[in-house]
RNA sequence: CGGGGCGUAGCGCAGUCUGGUAGCGCAUCUGCUUUGGGAGCAGAGGGUCGCCAGUUCAAAUCUGGCCGCCCCGACCA
């Protein structure tokens, strides 16, 4: 893409609403426009980045064996009244009438409308257990938004839901997408923390936020000082394995959230507890038959007797997730892509645009590098150096590379890589074989 | 929902107290000169001052109502 025609309207000064660095630089980078409170459109560059972290999420979700579908926004109030959840969600919930008055509701989560599926064609025990997902926008009328993207009304949402015969086979399925989601935020680049949550009205016995320390993040959090340095490296697991051992080897380090640290019962001693603040990016639960009993969602055993499946859900909040990732990887210059989510992998800065040797190299560099698969960001701009190095830092693209008059008189240009701020004088050629092989 | 703040050009702001032709910086447009870390000069365009009433010869400025946005708290799969 050529800069000079990209739609990436960047701000050199901080739009005055916008309170922590994730949404400075979002709005910066001219990535997001907040159209009202919590609600926002994504920008060309911002949307990018969205579809890469939703990707990823959907890859490994199928790796765990989850089936993706997609279920609708709107859903009918009447069954939320069956669950009981109609009256008792709030005003959280936005309700919407149609032209006939049918009460319908913007979908804050999708249990109900899951459940419902499930029970009208699963009649079965054989056909369990299911594990169904979508990726799809979600609405929760927040009393305050707030943040940006990382607490917003309207907010894209993984939520998937697991319906196993017995708890077993629920466990099993909660383990499943456990290791799922540490390959998940792993591959992004983040050391999301899975840690002893509380159920809230959801309901249950088991449950885990996948928590990223940061400063700015809303809870409160402690955790064994053991999780400082522990990697996150990704686990290739077979997932019909039992998965059992290995969570409880991650849950060996203790880390929980406020409402469920107990001071009293804490195993970890003082002098290794840190308390710290974190943004969740994942939740699972086990609730059992809290859904499938109320609505009814029956299967035959293997006696015809009537089983009521036992049920789980699982939420990545995907929208969140690209707020989360900036907070956890910028400096002062702007934000700093993993290379898993960047926007482009390459900025190809032509430092003077309109000398016909600049143009020329540029321009072939540009092309090789789009046919060698590169997703390349091409300034063209007949900008300032200054100019064009801080739009390049602020972007946070994971490597730069600079056309200049000066390199190319020894025939050299200069690759730069934005996380380490480390430069190299190259050939092309060289330069080209460098962005070629993987990332270290 | 309680408390606080703000709303003036795309962005950041001054002007409001003390009413009198709507300003500054950045951005944008034109021309020339520039170009290795947010260039210089000259010129230009762009605003029903959030909305509606009221007071006044005259309202961005005073009064009332409404709307929107932000912050703290409560709230929060």
């Amino acid at each position: 893409m050529r800069l000079s025609v990209f739609f990436m309207p960047t701000l050199k000064e901080t739009p005055s609403e916008a309170q922590i660095v994730s949404h400075r630089l979002m709005l910066r980078a001219g990535m997001i426009r907040q159209s009202s409170a919590g609600i926002y459109s994504w920008l060309p560059l911002g949307f990018r980045v969205l579809k890469k972290v939703e990707q990823i999420v959907r890859e490994e979700q199928d790796r765990s064996g989850a089936q993706e579908l997609l279920m609708p926004t709107v859903q009918p109030a009447e069954l939320w009244r069956e669950s009981g959840r109609y009256e008792v969600y709030g005003k959280e919930m936005l309700r919407i009438v149609d032209r006939h008055d049918r009460e319908l509701l913007y979908g804050p989560t999708n249990e109900e409308l899951i459940t419902d599926i499930v029970r009208a064609y699963v009649k079965s025990y054989r056909d369990l257990p299911k594990n169904l997902y979508h990726i799809q926008w979600k609405f929760r009328d927040e009393v305050r938004p707030r943040f940006g993207v990382m607490r917003g009304r309207e907010f894209l949402m993984k939520d998937n839901y697991s319906f196993d015969v017995d708890a077993k086979g629920a466990k099993h399925s909660y383990n499943k997408m456990f290791v799922a989601y540490l390959r998940t935020f792993a591959r992004m680049g983040l050391k999301a923390i899975p840690m002893r949550a509380d159920t809230g009205p959801i309901g249950g016995d088991l449950s885990h936020e996948f928590i990223i320390l940061a400063d700015t993040g809303e809870s409160e959090v402690y955790c064994d000082v053991a999780w400082f340095d522990a990697d996150m490296a990704r686990l290739d697991v077979d997932f019909e394995q039992d998965l059992e051992p290995l969570v409880q080897q991650w849950l060996s380090k203790y880390a929980a959230t406020v409402e469920k640290h107990d001071p009293d019962r804490c195993p970890v001693p003082p002098e290794r507890l840190r308390k710290a603040r974190g943004i969740e990016v994942g939740h699972i639960f086990y609730f059992g038959t809290k859904y499938s009993k109320p609505m009814n969602a029956l299967v035959a055993g293997p006696n015809g007797e009537s089983i009521t499946p036992e049920m789980g859900s699982y939420g990545i909040g995907v929208s969140r997730l690209v707020g989360a990732i900036i907070e956890a990887s910028h400096d002062e210059n702007g934000i700093i892509w993993p290379d898993s989510v960047a926007p482009f992998d390459v900025g190809l800065v032509n430092l003077r645009a309109g000398d016909a040797r600049c143009d020329a190299v540029s321009s072939d560099i540009y092309n090789r590098l789009r046919f060698a698969g590169k997703q390349v960001l091409y300034d063209d701009r007949g900008e300032s150096a200054g100019a064009k190095f801080a739009t390049m830092d602020l972007i946070g693209l994971p490597w730069q590379l600079v056309v200049g008059p000066r390199g190319l008189k020894a025939g050299k240009v200069e690759l730069k890589r934005r996380r380490s701020g480390e430069r190299e004088e190259l050939s092309i050629d060289a330069a080209l074989d460098r962005l070629a092989a993987p990332a270290p």
